[in-house]
DNA sequence: ATGCGGACCTGTTAGC
DNA sequence: TGCTAACAGGTCCGCA
């Protein structure tokens, strides 16, 4: 569900609510998540004061003074600040119960996120020691595409998928991206040259940032922090729509898999 | 080192 | 209408 914007409007959604609050406990009513939840996180955080949330790539990292808390959302979290006493459902595993009496409330039917606790710096975890660039920085241009990508086989889609490479590029954005950028996401990235590679770097930019200021995409059930949609959906040129005409030149907008995703384009636009 | 496929889960949708 | 299969926004890991 959440890819880089969605994961950004949370934490803004959020990060007003429960700065400087102080964490009473942590309930875990569901530990298995893509890695247990740490059986004494709820005695290495109580009492702790949050301090401020930040992110990086699609992991979000709520700092205390003895360490990080740090979330994921994987495919069908969400995180929402309420009051306490609204009484859990069914997917609901994780609450950070505040002082206040509101809680950070973690959803997450699919349970592919995380919730994690490290006293260490988060930035050397392992789980982000090897994260790439962010794509709204300047250190991810076109120069460093174009060299990380010579003599690379994988597509381009693929490529630009990979967190080493560059984080916060989800399915969805990937086929946008390339679809602005006129790029063929099953092209080598090795093959593509540093032009294009510049087309697509103002692309994932451009997107991404689109994306966040409409407060994220809502396809099935994703909604921002305060519960309403998100509406990037209606900026979607090619993503899902499979058979429609090609906003750019008419032409059935085609879908395949690459890497195992569902992947939508133009085969007359894209080369 | 690189690339690929499997794995982790449940809910919703498409298709027969 | 009902059952079953396919698919879904992520990404780590092990293997070739």
């Amino acid at each position: 569900m959440p890819e880089l914007p969605e994961v950004e409007t949370t934490r803004r959604g959020i990060a007003p609510r429960i700065k400087g609050q102080r964490i009473e406990k942590v309930i875990v009513r569901q530990p298995k998540l893509r890695w247990p939840v740490p059986k004494n996180i709820n005695q290495k955080v109580k009492g702790e004061v949050i301090r401020d949330v930040t992110r990086r790539g699609k992991y979000l990292l709520l700092n205390t003074d003895t360490g990080t808390m740090i979330i994921h959302l994987g495919m069908s979290g969400s995180l929402r600040v309420i009051n306490c006493k609204l009484a859990a459902e069914k997917h609901d595993h994780v609450d950070l119960v505040l002082e206040n009496g509101q809680c950070l409330r973690l959803r997450d039917p699919r349970r592919f996120g995380a919730v994690l606790f490290t006293t260490d710096d988060p930035i050397q975890h392992k789980l982000l020691k090897d994260l790439g660039p962010e794509p709204l920085e300047s250190d991810f241009n076109a120069d460093y595409l174009f060299a990380k990508s010579r003599k690379r086989s994988i597509t381009v889609k693929s490529f630009i998928m990979d967190s080493k490479i560059v984080v916060g590029v989800g399915n969805i954005y990937a086929s946008e991206s390339l679809f602005r950028a006129g790029i063929h996401p099953k092209k080598a990235a090795g093959k593509v040259s540093k032009e294009k590679y510049s087309l697509l770097v103002k692309a994932i930019k451009t997107v991404l940032k689109t994306a966040i200021k409409s407060g994220g995409t809502t396809l099935r059930d994703f909604t921002k922090s305060d519960g309403k949609p998100g509406y990037f959906k209606q900026k979607l040129n090619v993503y899902g729509r499979k058979g429609l005409p090609c906003s750019h030149c008419g032409k059935a907008i085609t879908h395949s898999v690459i890497g195992q995703r569902a992947t939508y384009y133009c085969t007359h636009c894209q080369k």
